[in-house]
DNA sequence: TCAATATTTCAAGAATCGTTGTACTATTGC
DNA sequence: GCAATAGTACAACGATTCTTGAAATATTGA
């Protein structure tokens, strides 16, 4: 996990429609959403979420695969999982003392 | 720790510049560093970093106090722990055994 | 093959964000 | 008080990002 990939990961997290698009798709781990699902779920356009579930895709945040004609979306867990070890070093390297038990 | 805070938490760590500003705080805690330092460090423009500043500020990422002329700013650990629970939460709550432990 | 379905791509405009220079406020030391 | 210093506020512009409709692609089932 360097800067700039944590960089991406946080911008993909900065928009309540993409966090709500993570936050569905931890809930549905580990079979996933396809992409129609999703978009009923949340009351969004398809072309909007289209345009969400692209940008998220790209930073490595879900997966997708093809199933027939449907997409299917999948949360990255193992990639929040080092995002989550890459904050909490950038938190507590330095001085422990003062963050990680408080 | 709401679906709105963490969303501005996310968009505050989503600059390069305001990611680095954090990483250089976190490195000086608990003592903090005055703007001035800041910009020498990044090489950054005052104004421009003030911008940045600001919206950390306001994100309740890092916290301000007057030193006579001068502006400490501070990372707030606190928020990053609070922040990395709710990432790990958000990750983890649904399907633990798929997440939390590889 | 053909119509229906699922999703994406593209283009265009709206909205937001980032950067910079200039001006302003506040504090310090003489 | 006054010049110097630290930092912020404001305004303008450029650059991104967001949203949407229309068109395109691909798959399915009849």
């Amino acid at each position: 996990m360097d800067n700039q990939l944590a960089t991406t990961l946080f911008e993909s997290l900065s928009s309540s429609i993409r966090l709500d698009v993570f936050r569905l798709l931890v809930k549905n781990a580990p079979s996933g959403l396809v992409a129609g699902e999703i978009a009923t779920s949340l009351a969004l356009p398809a072309t909007n979420l289209s345009f969400h579930l692209k940008a998220m895709t790209n930073a490595g945040l879900i997966n997708v695969t093809q199933e027939g004609r449907y997409q299917r979306y999948r949360a990255n867990l193992s990639v929040m999982q080092a995002l989550v070890d890459y904050l909490t070093a950038e938190c507590c390297t330095a001085h422990p003392e003062s963050c990680c038990d408080n």
